[in-house]
RNA sequence: GCUCCCAUCGUCUAGCCCGGUCUAGGACAUCGCCUUUUCACGGCGGUAACAGGGGUUCGAAUCCCCUUGGGAGUACCA
């Protein structure tokens, strides 16, 4: 096993977002094709949001992905303690006294109306809006620790080195920080809970992580963490800020945007394997230009090089496509067991082996999802009652569509399997063709009318013998009339 | 506002790091044609992009600067 060591840690605060799911799957990647650890850790320190109920919920949304964490609350590696955030309090506490012993960080006993105030202040001085309150200067801190020490509850804030910062990232390259982007920030609030970019870097320095992959979103943010490793005095790890997923309307993907939690994609029936490749699709690009594989083919290829440094826009059309093509790709067996378990099945389940592979192999030409097959089973093969459409009108508007239907008619009385068979269609072909001299489009279009009461479809020869004899009879005695 | 990031077809992207092989390649979507004596299959093809301006260079999609545009951050949220 490699040194690699990569996390994804989400807030269990609502349902796992496709843009979540991305990410997650390009640590677990990561770590696959290094032989490293993918962790799941749980950053649930805002306490109004967080809930235990949605942390299950993404962690059984990521199963489905197929994204299986190596360590996590469930998994736990005991050189590492605890995952969730809101179990290691005791940790974040003790770096927060060790920075304020070395003069790092101090108690802030400001109230929210003395902060909005200095921020309304420095707006209009046309200053930076950073903290400026009198904790900040040791005079006060003897005061400070007294309070504290009385049992009055605050926060901890960070002193920010005024001084620039630079991070080699290794999507974006280069990126310099000047030294007046932040002030002084909170590390620990005053309910005793830490922030995230502080709390954030304990974790990555006390886990081991390596290698750092999330959205851009922390690109900022990151400047914050990286003076949190500084005052620790601990080894950075790489960072990677991939560009974040946007809408149609080009702004960072959200809820008004339409579906983007993935249980809502799990509900639709779409494949995981097909989630997975159109989320690789976005933002980062395969070696060989290939746009259909499966996570596994990834494993030895999957590198932190060739992701783009641009948002991306969230396309349903090619997800759909891609589904597609993942649904071409199962064996029939697979394909078969799929179908089965959606709903409105039973008239495809209780038939053969051997019609159950016929219908598989015509219908998958036109599915997109396995719930495709029992519409389109409905739709081709169990319809009695086709609607009459304009196209349909047309072709019962020619002069040898009524002697065709009516030919058909009679010849279907006739028949007494529950089936009929590709031979025998080709009879009835055959005698519209030479002895009714029907052709070409009439001949095609006018049969094709009379047994399936559609304008186009698949190929009659596949589909007539998978229609049972009953059907063809009444939709044929439904035109006649 | 300030700060950071980014910029190739409508969309996702290859190419950019290491300038010539790029009259810029692929995919989705779209359009057209062909074939299957029909059509929703299949095959082939078309439309469509280096944001603009300067610079460096014999030569720039590729390197630099500016402008414009887009994204993000600016919390005792993460």
């Amino acid at each position: 096993m490699s040194n690699v060591r990569v996390r994804f840690a989400p807030s269990p605060t609502g349902y796992l977002h496709i843009g979540g799911a991305r990410t997650a799957l390009y640590n677990y990647l990561y770590a696959k094709a290094t032989g490293g650890t993918f962790i799941l850790r749980i950053e649930d320190t805002d306490l109004e949001r967080s809930n235990a109920e949605y942390e299950k919920l993404q962690i059984d949304d990521l199963k489905w992905l197929g994204i299986h964490h190596d360590e996590g609350p469930d998994k736990p590696n005991p050189k590492y303690g605890l995952y969730r955030q809101s179990e290691r309090l005791d940790i974040y506490m003790k770096y927060a006294q060790q920075l304020i012993d070395k003069g790092q960080a101090y108690y802030d006993f400001c109230t929210e109306e003395e902060l909005e105030a200095m921020k309304a202040k420095a707006e209009v001085e046309g200053g930076d809006p950073h903290y400026s309150g009198k904790w900040r200067e040791s005079a006060h801190w003897d005061e400070a620790k007294k309070r504290v020490a009385a049992g009055e509850k605050t926060a901890i804030r960070f002193k920010a080195p005024k001084k620039s910062f630079e991070l080699n990232d290794k999507v974006k390259g280069k990126v310099v920080y000047p030294d007046n982007m932040v002030g002084d920030f909170v590390i620990m609030r005053s309910n005793g809970l830490p922030t995230y970019n502080y709390c954030c870097v304990i974790d990555d320095m006390l886990m081991d992580i390596s290698h750092v992959i999330r959205g851009e979103d922390h690109l900022n943010n990151t400047v914050r963490q990286l003076m949190i490793y500084e005052a620790l005095g601990a080894k950075l790890p790489e960072f990677a800020h991939v560009s974040l997923l946007i809408g149609h309307d080009r702004q960072k993907l959200s809820k008004r945007h339409g579906a983007t939690s993935v249980n809502l994609y799990r509900n639709e029936h779409y494949l995981p394997e097909a989630m997975c490749n159109y989320l690789c699709l976005l933002g980062w690009s395969h070696p060989d230009e290939k746009d259909i594989f499966e996570k596994s083919d990834l494993f030895s290829i999957f590198s932190l090089e060739r992701f783009s440094a641009h948002p991306a826009m969230y396309d349903l059309e090619k997800l759909k496509w891609v589904n597609g093509e993942h649904l071409k790709k199962l064996s029939n067996p697979d394909l078969i067991s799929l179908i089965e378990k959606e709903p409105e099945t039973d008239y495809f389940s209780k038939q053969t082996p051997e019609w159950k592979n016929a219908c598989v192999d015509l219908l998958k030409k036109y599915a997109v999802f396995t719930t495709d097959f029992p519409k389109l089973v409905n739709e081709l093969i169990l319809n009695e009652n086709p609607e009459m459409t304009d196209p349909l009108k047309e072709i019962m508007g020619w002069e040898t569509t009524p002697k065709i239907i009516s030919y058909i008619a009679g010849e279907l009385d006739k028949v007494n399997s529950s089936y009929l068979t590709e031979a025998e269609l080709n009879v009835w072909m055959d005698h519209v063709k030479k002895d009714m001299a029907v052709k070409g489009k009439p001949l095609f279009q006018g049969v094709r009318a009379a047994l399936t009461g559609h304008d186009h479809g698949p190929d009659l020869k596949f589909l007539i013998p998978l229609t049972p004899v009953t059907v063809l009879k009444k939709r044929v005695a439904q035109l006649k009339a």
